[in-house]
DNA sequence: CATAGGATCGCCT
DNA sequence: GGCGATCCTATGT
């Protein structure tokens, strides 16, 4: 089942996060499909959350894409290198985010090899928000993309998330402070990071 | 217009 | 554990 839209308009970003556990994120350019189980996600809390980049309420033309409607792509730049996604949540104009930090290759196996110029999968391939962009093929110009309209067109480009009914039992998922976020002060230490040692 | 810095990664020691 | 890559974004003049 593709996560529909009742699924991220939920107003309980962290929830969501952790929900966002064991679903698939799927991503399909030039009629060419991949995919990896998610394994660890962080939340981003909107205005109230000093490690967002909406904190404050600032709106940018980067940002504007987190105040759009849940089931949006929120992909940005990050040290000039990496394109990091992003999914938005909750409705419109409140702009909370969850940022996807490692996913097991699932689909697909050998076009990810080579986008991520590998010869050959270890433990680590798809450990880290970077690599899933490039292992999937994401780039930061697919910002703004809704998650909700999926191409009934192989042709057509796409990215959505499925629910593959794979249980991964809540005691099986840790809650850590978020990655490279220091600057967040006393946000900083918010258990907003998910991630299972079982995929 | 100029500038500093970033929700990272891979390679080096 | 340290560092350079690399370029967009936000902010300030």
């Amino acid at each position: 089942m593709i996560l529909p839209y009742s699924f991220y308009s939920r107003n309980d970003v962290v929830l969501i996060a952790r929900e966002m556990i064991g679903k698939v994120l799927v991503s399909r350019f030039d009629g060419k499909t991949t995919s990896g189980v998610i394994y660890e996600t962080e939340a981003y809390n909107g205005i109230v959350d000093k490690a967002s980049h909406a904190f404050g309420g600032r709106r940018s033309p980067r940002t504007e894409i987190m105040y759009r409607d849940g089931g949006t792509a929120y992909v940005y730049l990050c040290y000039g290198v990496h394109s990091l996604f992003n999914v938005v949540t909750n409705k419109e104009d409140i702009p909370h985010a969850v940022l996807v930090r490692a996913v097991r290759p699932l689909d697909n196996m050998k076009l990810m090899l080579e986008r991520a110029g590998k010869s050959r999968f270890e433990k680590k391939t798809g450990d880290g928000p970077g690599k899933v962009s490039a292992l999937l093929g994401i780039h930061y110009s697919h910002t703004g993309m809704s998650l909700l309209c999926i191409p009934s067109n192989l042709k057509h480009d796409g990215i959505w998330i499925e629910d593959r009914e794979i249980i991964v039992p809540d005691h099986a998922i840790a809650a850590l402070p978020r990655i490279g976020v220091q600057y967040a002060g006393k946000d900083a230490k918010l258990p907003y990071r998910f991630r299972t040692e079982l995929l």
